[in-house]
DNA sequence: ATCCAGGCCCGAT
DNA sequence: ATCGGGCATGGA
């Protein structure tokens, strides 16, 4: 009971009046950087998040984050564990920092971004569809499926800048097995629709779900290279997509996913420019290099290569 | 017009 | 195990 009393007055003082002082956090920084999809930007610093099934009007304003139509409970149990607010950012700077000194600027570029714990299902099918697409496409598809299938979320119309007060949720797995492999091509998914027809009907047949990276008996995740076999037996899923999903949902955060943009900056940063040097090869690198924070280190590099075009 | 995007599959070595 | 061709679509 005490123990109850002490939990509650730590989570109260934290986001007393639905308001959070934060650090080493910036929420365009973390939402912009090519992590999620399912969001709408009101204004600086400003937007709307969708996720597990629930649409949040968040702001933030210097070190304080607002949250300004969530209740209290679901900014415990939902937002701050999605923002990865819990977590000491300083430390994984620091790691980094100290692996390999010439982060530092690339860092600072982008100080405030944290790595999403984002729903397993959504993060499964959006990197299916972020396979050979640009981020803005890949937002699209992800919006035109949850409006296709997906619970609307009615929002308050006064908010400002708001383009439409409705939004929709991420289908469940069983509205998700409604699409068809046509409906996927019918929403210009080309070549991916095959592979998200079977993804999702094995979603809905629990095939594949949280529930096989749980290690129940140790209360712990099972080993990386289990949880990348497991994923990576999915059509369409390879080395690149499961790593995204074992990063941005499972909570691998040794993950190291090589996508063109890391691996320009990579082949720059640590390898004369080679390009005989395989993808396979640049995440062994960067896995070794920054141990068990190299999905950090590589979304980072990420936004940085990817914004100043290296 | 040609190249490229948060790549992967599959058949040939 | 590794390599190269093919693949849908739309933005730059």
């Amino acid at each position: 009971m005490l123990h109850i009393i002490w939990i509650y007055a730590l989570q109260y003082k934290k986001i007393k009046d639905k308001k959070m002082k934060v650090k080493d956090f910036d929420l365009s920084e973390t939402l912009e950087c090519g992590q999620c999809f399912n969001f709408e930007k009101l204004d600086e610093n400003e937007y709307v998040v969708v996720a597990f099934k629930k649409a949040l009007h968040v702001k933030q304003i210097k070190n304080e984050l607002l949250f300004l139509n969530a209740k209290e409970k679901e900014i415990e149990n939902i937002w701050i564990p999605y923002f990865d607010l819990n977590r000491d950012y300083g430390k994984i700077k620091s790691f980094i920092k100290k692996a390999d000194p010439r982060l530092e600027p690339i860092i600072k570029e982008n100080k405030g971004i944290r790595i999403l714990n984002q729903d397993f299902a959504e993060t499964l099918i959006s990197f299916i569809i972020s396979q050979q697409n640009q981020i803005p496409k890949i937002k699209r598809a992800v919006r035109a499926l949850s409006l296709e299938k997906g619970k609307e979320i009615k929002l308050s119309k006064d908010i400002k800048n708001l383009t439409d007060s409705k939004f929709y949720a991420f289908p469940t797995l069983e509205a998700l097995s409604q699409f068809k492999e046509e409906d996927f091509k019918n929403l210009s998914l080309g070549y991916r629709a095959p592979y998200l027809f079977d993804t999702a009907q094995k979603l809905f047949k629990k095939e594949i779900s949280l529930n096989d990276f749980l290690d129940k008996k140790e209360k712990t995740l099972i080993p990386y290279e289990d949880a990348k076999k497991k994923l990576m037996a999915l059509k369409g899923v390879g080395e690149k997509v499961a790593n995204c999903v074992l990063l941005f949902s499972l909570g691998y955060r040794e993950a190291f996913p090589v996508d063109t943009w890391i691996r320009k900056i990579m082949l720059k940063m640590y390898f004369s420019d080679n390009e005989k040097i395989t993808n396979k090869e640049i995440e062994a690198f960067g896995k070794n290099l920054f141990g068990k924070y190299g999905g950090y280190a590589q979304q980072y590099l990420f936004i940085y290569a990817k914004n100043n075009r290296i």
